[in-house]
RNA sequence: GGGCGCAUAGCUCAGUGGUAGAGCACUCGCCUUACAAGCGAGGGGUCACUGGUUCGAACCCAGUUGCGCCCACCA
C-alpha cells in the first residue's frame, strides 16, 4: 500500500522543483550517503526530520526541493571491489588502473546504490530527477575548477610530511580519518651508549629504534647538559647519534630523554626539522621492516619483539617494562593500527579558509541548532592542521597535476588538454572523498555553471546532519561554499542558512547500536512490521536539537498504536457522516466543547509552527500527539457521541462539521511527520486528491493565504470545569467499585438532574447545561439527602476539596 | 592532556526561579455501539552528593562523586 501510494506521489511529479516556479525557495541537499552503504536507523532518522521539513514547506507554498544523491566513497568502494576481486584470486593490479575503475563504474551500475531504493519505502519526498552522484561528470567539473583556483591561490600545496598511513589500505588518511583508542602497550626502557656518553629513553615503539637519527632532551635539563651536542652509540646498528636539546621534550615524562625517529613520528619529524637531522626510513608501505639487518623483512608487530629480545641480550634494557596505557590511531575504513609514514602528499592550507568558515557562524550568518554546539565547532575550525587530500587509491577524482620532464609541475582546469610531449605524466594519486563532498550544496546545483537552480536554491535552507560529522563534512561545506562563491555578497555566499543537528540513534537502553554489540535494528525490518508511519514517528518523537535518540520496539509500537488511533477516530468521523466544510464552522451555532476543540487546534497549530522554527522534533510530535489522542479522541470525540445522539438536529449538524474540519486539519499537520497513514485518510475523509500539496493549517509561505483562526480562552475555561467535574465522577465510581451500568448512590445523582449510570451519562448531563451560547455553570446537588454542591465555574474549581465533600456528604448519607 | 555534556519515576527522557511531568512498564476495574493496538481510575521520585545565593532552587553559583562524548603530534 505504502509503495504504491509513493510511486503515485513520483507519477505525479509532485516531489519535483521548478525554479521558474513563483513563490520563495526551500532547498536542502541530503547528506550524500556512501553508494556502498544501505540504510540504517542513523540515516532512517536523518531523512525523517528532512522530509517533515520538506513537505511542511511544500504546504506552507515554498519551491521546494529536496536534492537527492550519493557519494563515491573512495576508500570503502574500492574496498569493496577489490574484496570481490580477492575471490577470483585477482587485484586490482592484475587489471590495471582504466579496467579497474571501469570494474569500480560497473559494479556501481549493479549493485551499488540499495539506499535509494530504501529511502522510497521510508516515503523520502525527494526530487529524483535531479539525483546526483560525486563523481558525475558535472560533480568532476567542479572539483577540479576548485581544485585549480585553490592551487592557483596557493592554497593548495604538496609537501613531504609525515601523515597517517593505512598498510593495509596503502594510502595517507587525514586526521578525521583516523579514530584513537586507549590501548595497552608497554613502555620500554633502553640504555643507548655506555658509560659517561650513556642515556635512558623510553618507547612503546621499540621497532621503530632502527630509524633514530638523534636522541633530544630537554636545553634546561641539568642530567644530560653534559650530552648535548656528543654523539651516543645507537644498540644493534652502532650508529652514532647526536644528542640534541629541544624544549618540546618534556623533562618530567620517563627518563626526559627521547629517541628521534623523523620518518617515523610527527613530533619526532618537527624535532628533526629544527637540528637538520636526516630520516631514515626503515619500514615500507605495509609496515614490513626494510632496514637490512635482522630484522628486515619482518611486520612492524613482529619486529617489535624480536627488537627488544635482541636488546635485552646485550643487556640494553634497563628497568621494568611497564604496562602504559596509550592513544593509538586506526584506520576508520579498516580498523588497522595507522602508521606514521614520511611522505609526499597534497595538502590544503586550511588557515584563511577555516578562518572563513568560524566567522560566518560567529557573526550569524549561519545558525547553529542546538546553539551551543557551536563551542566545539569553534574549537576545531579554530585550530585546523593542513588538510591531506592525497590518495594512493585508483577510485575518485584524480589529481588534476602534470609533471613535465623538466621538473614541470602543471595544475590543469577544467577542458584544458593534458600536455603535450614527451615525458609528461599525470599525478597518479586521487583526492580524499570528502573533497568532493565539500563542494556537495552547490556542485548538485550545477556550479561552476550559472545555472537557474544554482541561482535559485543556493544557499541552502538548512542542513540536517548527526553531530557526528560536523566536522568532517558541515565545516568543509562551510570552507569550500564561502572560497567558492567568494564573488557573492557575504550572507548568500554560505552553503546554507542554518545547520540542524540530530544525535545517534541508540538502542533502549542508551547505547551506542553496533554490530559487534549485536544491538542494532534494522529500519527495513520496522517499515515491514510497523510500516513506515511508525517507523518515521518513532525517530521524530525522540529527536531533540543535537540530541541522541533511543529507540526500542516498545517505542514503535507506541507509534504504531497511534497511528492505529488516527485510523480510528476517521474512521468514527466517516461513520458519523463528518463532512468537511469550507471554512471554519462559523462561531454562532457552536458548543462550548466545538469551541473547546477548534480554539486548542489554533493554539497547537501556532505551538507547532513555532517548533518547527527550532527544529523541535521531539516537540512537535509530543504536542500533536497529545492534541490528536488526549484532547480530540478522549474527549471531544466522546463529547461528540453525546450531541450526534442527541435531539437536536442543528447541533448534531455542526458537530458534524467541526469533526470534519478539526480531523482535516489536523492530518495535514501531522502529514510531514506520518505522510502515508495521512493520505490514505485525509483523501477518505475530505474527497481530496492529496495532502501533499494541501495548504498547511497555520504559517504560509510569504504571499499565499495566512491569517490564524483565534483561540478562545472562555471556551477552554468552561471547558476545563467540564473535564474536571466528569473526572471527579469517574474517579468516585472506580474508587467505590461500581460497575457499568450501576448507577451512583443517590447521594450523586443530582448533577443536571440525571442519574449517573455511566461516564457518557455525565458528560450528557453536563452538555444539555450548556446551549450555545448560554454561560456554564453546572451544579451538583444531592437533592435525596437535600445537599447541594455548587460548582462555579467562573472560577477554577478545587476538585480535590470538592471530592473531600462529596466523599464526606456520601459517607454520611450512607450512615443513615 | 584539553574541551564539552549528562546525573529527574523501574526503563528512555522532557522540564532553566514559584504545587515534580510524558511515553513505556506496573496495579485495579472495564470487550461502554471508532479503536482491547482500546477505555477509565491508580501506585511510584530527598530531582546524584555537599555547601552557597534567594522570600522561594530540579533549575542560578562553587565544590565532590559517577558516567558519556569530542578533540589531541609527550615518547
Amino acid at each position: 500500500m505504502e509503495t504504491r501510494r509513493y510511486q503515485d506521489w513520483v507519477t505525479r511529479g509532485l516531489f519535483g522543483a521548478d525554479p521558474d516556479a513563483p513563490g520563495p525557495a526551500y532547498c536542502i541537499v541530503i547528506p550524500p550517503p556512501n553508494v556502498t552503504g544501505s540504510l540504517h536507523m542513523g540515516h532512517a532518522l536523518d531523512h525523517t526530520l528532512m522530509d517533515a521539513l520538506i513537505r511542511r514547506r511544500r504546504m506552507q507554498g515554498y519551491v521546494t526541493l529536496w536534492l537527492p544523491g550519493m557519494d563515491h566513497a573512495g576508500i570503502a568502494t574500492q574496498n569493496v571491489v577489490e574484496r570481490e576481486l580477492a575471490k577470483q584470486g585477482l587485484s586490482r593490479h592484475d587489471l590495471g588502473r582504466e579496467a579497474f575503475v571501469e570494474r569500480v563504474w560497473q559494479w556501481k551500475a549493479e549493485s551499488g546504490g540499495t539506499i535509494l531504493g530504501q529511502m522510497r519505502r521510508l516515503g523520502d519526498s525527494v526530487d529524483w530527477s535531479r539525483e546526483r552522484f560525486t563523481m558525475d561528470e558535472g560533480l568532476s567539473r567542479a572539483v577540479q575548477t576548485i581544485f585549480k583556483r585553490l592551487f592557483d591561490d596557493g592554497l593548495i600545496y604538496r609537501a613531504e610530511r609525515i601523515i597517517n598511513w593505512c598498510p593495509r589500505c596503502l594510502t595517507a588518511l587525514s586526521d578525521i580519518e583516523v579514530e584513537h583508542a586507549d590501548e595497552d602497550g608497554e613502555l620500554i626502557s633502553i640504555r643507548y651508549g655506555d658509560g659517561d656518553d650513556s642515556v635512558v629513553v623510553a618507547t612503546t615503539r621499540a621497532e621503530t629504534m632502527l630509524g633514530d637519527t638523534a636522541v633530544a632532551v630537554h636545553p634546561d635539563d641539568p642530567r644530560y647538559a653534559h650530552l648535548v651536542g656528543r654523539d651516543v652509540e645507537l644498540p644493534l646498528s652502532g650508529r652514532r647519534i647526536p644528542v640534541v636539546a629541544d624544549p618540546h621534550v618534556d623533562p618530567e615524562f620517563g627518563t626526559g630523554a627521547v629517541k628521534v625517529t623523523p620518518a617515523h613520528d610527527p613530533d619526532d619529524f618537527e624535532i628533526g626539522r629544527r637540528h637538520n637531522l636526516t630520516s631514515l626510513t626503515i619500514m615500507d608501505e605495509r609496515g614490513v621492516i626494510t632496514r637490512p639487518g635482522l630484522f628486515e623483512g619482518l611486520d612492524r608487530f613482529e619486529a617489535r619483539p624480536a627488537v627488544v629480545a635482541a636488546l635485552r641480550e646485550q643487556g640494553r634494557i634497563v628497568a621494568e617494562t611497564r604496562p602504559y596505557l596509550h592513544a593509538v590511531g586506526h584506520c576508520s575504513r579498516c580498523g588497522t593500527i595507522v602508521e606514521p609514514r614520511l611522505s609526499l602528499q597534497w595538502f590544503v592550507k586550511v588557515e584563511p579558509l577555516a578562518k572563513a568558515a568560524g566567522d560566518a557562524v560567529r557573526d550569524g550568518r549561519v545558525r547553529l541548532h542546538p546553539a551551543d554546539m557551536a563551542a566545539r565547532y569553534f574549537d576545531w575550525v579554530d585550530d585546523m592542521h593542513d588538510w591531506c587530500i592525497s590518495r594512493q587509491l585508483w577510485w575518485g577524482h584524480r589529481i588534476p597535476v602534470w609533471y613535465g620532464p623538466g621538473g614541470e609541475v602543471r595544475c590543469l582546469g577544467p577542458g584544458e588538454p593534458p600536455p603535450g610531449g614527451d615525458g609528461w605524466r599525470q599525478d597518479p594519486d586521487v583526492l580524499d572523498t570528502w573533497f568532493s563532498s565539500a563542494l556537495w550544496p552547490f556542485s548538485t546545483l550545477g556550479w561552476p555553471d550559472d545555472t537557474a537552480d544554482l541561482r535559485r536554491f543556493y544557499p541552502n535552507s538548512v542542513l540536517v546532519t548527526g553531530y557526528d560529522i560536523l566536522f568532517f563534512w558541515v565545516a568543509r561545506m562551510m570552507m569550500f561554499g564561502l572560497y567558492a562563491m567568494a564573488d557573492r555578497d557575504p550572507d548568500s555566499a554560505v552553503p546554507f542558512r542554518a545547520v540542524a543537528l540530530h544525535g545517534l540513534v541508540r538502542d533502549a537502553h542508551g547505547r551506542k547500536m553496533s554490530k559487534s554489540r549485536g544491538n542494532t535494528v534494522d529500519p527495513l525490518d520496522w517499515i515491514d512490521r510497523f510500516g513506515a508511519d511508525a517507523t518515521r514517528f518513532t525517530l521524530a518523537r525522540g529527536a531533540s536539537p543535537g540530541g541522541d535518540v533511543s529507540v526500542s520496539e516498545e517505542w514503535v509500537t507506541g507509534a504504531r498504536n497511534f497511528c492505529n488511533k488516527l485510523w480510528n477516530a476517521t474512521r468514527f468521523a466517516l461513520l458519523n457522516g463528518a463532512r468537511v466544510p469550507d471554512a471554519r464552522p462559523a462561531p454562532g451555532h457552536l458548543s462550548v466543547a466545538d469551541r473547546w476543540i477548534l480554539s486548542r487546534l489554533a493554539a497547537v497549530t501556532a505551538e507547532v509552527d513555532g517548533l518547527y522554527r527550532g527544529y523541535e522534533f521531539a516537540k512537535i510530535c509530543a504536542a500533536l500527539y497529545h492534541f490528536a489522542w488526549d484532547e480530540v479522541c478522549d474527549w471531544y470525540l466522546e463529547l461528540a457521541k453525546a450531541t450526534l445522539a442527541g435531539q437536536d438536529a442543528a447541533a448534531a449538524g455542526t458537530t458534524r462539521e467541526v469533526l470534519g474540519y478539526l480531523l482535516d486539519r489536523l492530518l495535514r499537520l501531522l502529514h510531514p511527520l506520518i505522510p502515508f497513514v495521512t493520505e490514505e485518510l485525509w483523501t477518505a475523509l475530505t474527497g481530496g486528491d492529496t495532502v501533499v500539496t494541501a495548504a498547511w493549517p497555520g504559517e504560509r509561505a510569504a504571499g499565499a493565504a495566512a491569517g490564524q483562526p483565534p483561540t478562545d480562552p472562555a471556551a477552554e475555561a468552561e471547558i476545563g470545569s467540564l473535564m474536571a467535574l466528569v473526572t471527579e465522577v469517574r474517579r468516585f465510581r472506580s474508587d467505590q467499585g461500581l460497575r457499568p451500568g450501576q448507577p451512583v448512590p443517590a447521594a450523586l445523582t443530582g448533577i443536571g438532574g440525571t442519574p449517573l449510570a455511566s461516564h457518557e451519562d455525565a458528560i450528557r448531563a453536563l452538555l444539555r447545561l450548556t446551549p450555545a451560547g448560554a454561560g456554564f455553570t453546572p451544579t451538583a446537588s444531592l437533592p435525596a439527602e437535600g445537599i447541594t454542591v455548587e460548582l462555579d465555574t467562573a472560577a477554577a474549581i478545587d476538585v480535590a476539596a470538592e471530592r473531600r465533600r462529596l466523599e464526606k456528604d456520601l459517607a454520611a448519607a450512607r450512615k443513615e
